[in-house]
DNA sequence: CGGCTTTGACCTGCGC
DNA sequence: GCGCAGGTCAAAGCCG
């Protein structure tokens, strides 16, 4: 890995660190325009991609050269600054329940890592909504900012995360994630983001379907990985999912504004690329066998 | 009193 | 082989 690429990659993040800033104010000043807002994350989410894929790319290239573990970069956020639920990586040597496993052989593992900016009010390093407990903190040679060790909480869990305070952005946190949640807590986590989601939208749509209706629709039973809502009518289908909470329209202005939902599919066990389809019209929401056969879902008519 | 945080010690991987 | 850096352990102290 060049000098020069390494410089470069630098000052690219630095930029767009600048530039996801800059679309942080300015959604600020968005708030009573649906769409605006959405093309806003939508451009802080491009940022978040940008930024992994540079960090990953710097990462891994070091690590390589170094023969150390390659990092993996983080995946997109759907929103700017929300941290995602942690879909850790497998870490195969999975620590059994007698967790304080008395080896200390250094942790070569695949790991994950994400930045997350504090905002003003809230808890200094920012939450993630899962229960840790600090294990250690230790000042790293160069670094200004003390390194955080914690781990789940959940004593037959082996999940593990790093918090990093960026010597530059003392309000921007690096977070790693390592090992991975044997435990219920990630679920419990997606379920809870959901269900809060999905009483917003419905609410917003119809405000007709009862809370423990809600609360039933997103607490999977199947303990499914990936989950979704779609809100239909007759002239307009919309998708969420338990990944993507930015409202992703069919048509401009945001068809959660302007129509009333008639429809609400829970569904399990998403496909990655059927999201889109849903999205992308009506017609495909009206004859998806070719995509539902395929899917459990619940319906209900609100 | 149980759970959590703090903190110095310990252990291991890696570079030289 | 040695020394350093980083990750983890575990005893002690704190807190509700």
């Amino acid at each position: 890995m060049g000098e020069n690429n390494c410089w470069e990659r630098e000052v690219l993040i630095t930029e767009l660190r600048k530039g996801k800033e800059l679309m942080l104010q300015l959604q600020k000043h968005l708030k009573q325009d649906v769409c605006l807002q959405y093309l806003a994350a939508e451009i802080l989410s491009s940022y978040d991609k940008a930024m992994s894929l540079l960090n990953g790319t710097a990462l891994s290239g070091m690590m390589m050269s170094k023969g150390k573990e390659i990092i993996h970069p983080a995946p997109s956020s759907s929103t700017a600054s929300q941290l995602e639920s942690p879909h850790l990586l497998a870490d195969s040597s999975t620590k059994s329940c007698d967790r304080p496993s008395k080896s200390r052989k250094r942790k070569t593992l695949a790991r994950r890592t994400e930045y997350v900016e504090a905002r003003p009010g809230t808890k200094v390093p920012p939450e993630d909504g899962l229960s840790w407990r600090k294990y250690g903190q230790r000042f790293v040679l160069g670094e200004k900012y003390p390194r955080k060790y914690y781990r789940c909480a959940r004593r037959c869990c082996g999940a593990t995360k790093v918090i990093r305070r960026i010597d530059t952005e003392p309000l921007t946190f690096e977070v790693t994630y390592g090992g991975s949640h044997n435990c219920d807590q990630e679920n419990n986590n997606q379920n809870e983001q959901l269900l809060l989601a999905v009483q917003t939208q419905v609410g917003r749509t119809a405000g007709e379907l009862s809370d423990f209706s809600i609360r039933e629709m997103v607490s999977t039973p199947n303990n499914s990985s990936s989950t979704g809502v779609v809100f239909s009518n007759s002239n307009s289908v919309f998708n969420m999912n338990n990944s993507d909470f930015i409202p992703t329209p069919t048509s401009s202005p945001h068809p959660l504004d302007n129509n009333s939902f008639t429809d609400v599919l829970f569904v399990h066990d998403v496909p990655e690329n059927t999201g889109s389809t849903y999205q992308s019209s009506a017609n495909d929401f009206n004859s998806p066998n070719h995509i539902l056969k395929k899917l459990s879902f619940d319906h209900y008519l609100i």
